[in-house]
DNA sequence: CCTACCGATCGGTAGG
DNA sequence: CCTACCGATCGGTAGG
């Protein structure tokens, strides 16, 4: 009965925490959790603070999980533009923007599944500034779709869109199994991927009536 | 101030609510909120019952979400299983399946959303439960594929199991851009998806090295 | 199916 | 960064 609020000192004499830290360890807890479902009490508890004093070193919950959703796309955007714009044949770009994409999600897997999957609990204003980063990343792919039918490398297809969003989707879902401690490295599994996309794109397909 | 509770009184004389009623607007509620961020508050409000009420004819939240979540994914391995036993090939057997997905989706858009994405939040024995219909659900894919292996509709691929989690992940993620009032028909979609995949399961890829 | 209510927990703050 | 605390809301229940 001593030690009534004893397990709340985890702080006597060791080094400030940072906000980094703070969002790191949200990253994880999101990520595991979802972000309704963790609460304030549950970082302060990893990062070794009281609940209240998280908030000398964030303005909220929200900011907290705006910012890691927005750099969490944004990593994605800073690669595989460039890849986009090059002047490859758009097959080529296709498949180094898939392998590249497989890299990223490797080295950011927490932070990709919160950005892609829990955007959606920001609140109106908050929420509009990340469709539209959506929308930048969303023309990486479309881009490099339209010069591959312009330049006559991938059959006009009915619906393009359907098709960025297919494999943008295809992509995605990997984070759903993909384990990053497992033996498949990131670039196999990218290679298989482009395989699947870039087939998927170019030839006539069997079974059909 | 004369209403200070009338806001509530939403049954006077009216039919008596039912449990598919409660668990109808609950499927639409979950997804479109997710299940954490739902209140019971929420759900009472939607049928016009007092929250409290609600227990009358539910035991609790959570039996709420493990019955949609369950028949959510019985209704596809209802619909999926006889088509992957039939004795059709393979590669049949894969378009109708992706067609016949793409049906289903349609007409439980909501439903399916909850199942695939919300079983998380269940606790551990019902988690487990819905842990084992998804084996079930997966191992459809996972027969037709191997069956089309073994009879050298498709080539040997390396990792199987990446093939069959890459065609479930690529279906379920129609989800978050077909909406059920648009234009597209759901066979439509269903085909060129089933083109997709059997394309990439069959011929050389383009732009390699 | 309502009335009336419960203990627990939530995000966040004032003041130091 | 802690102390001490706040109002709001949560899932759920007893008793009728």
């Amino acid at each position: 009965m001593a030690a009534s609020r004893g397990t709340r000192r985890a702080r006597a004499g060791t080094k400030p925490v940072s906000f980094e830290q703070i969002e790191s360890e949200a990253v994880k807890l999101f990520s595991e959790k979802t972000y309704p479902v963790v609460g304030m009490r549950d970082i302060s508890d990893t990062v070794g603070l009281l609940p209240g004093s998280l908030y000398a070193h964030i303005a909220n919950k929200e900011e907290l999980l705006l910012g890691i959703v927005r750099q969490g796309i944004t990593n994605y955007i800073d690669a595989l533009e460039p890849i986009a714009a090059s002047a490859l044949p758009a097959a080529e770009r296709m498949r180094l923007i898939i392998r590249r994409y497989m890299a990223i999600l490797h080295t950011t897997r927490d932070q990709t599944n919160v950005a892609v999957n829990q955007w959606t609990y920001l609140s109106d204003d908050n929420r509009q500034q990340i469709v539209e980063l959506r929308e930048g990343y969303e023309a990486i792919f479309a881009r490099v779709l339209d010069d591959g039918i312009a330049a006559k490398e991938f059959p006009t297809i009915a619906h393009s869109r359907v098709a960025v969003l297919a494999i943008i989707g295809l992509l995605n879902s990997t984070m759903h199994w993909y384990s990053a401690h497992g033996t498949l490295d990131p670039d196999q599994i990218g290679d298989e991927l482009a395989d699947l996309a870039l087939r998927g794109l170019c030839c006539p397909a069997p079974g059909a009536g």
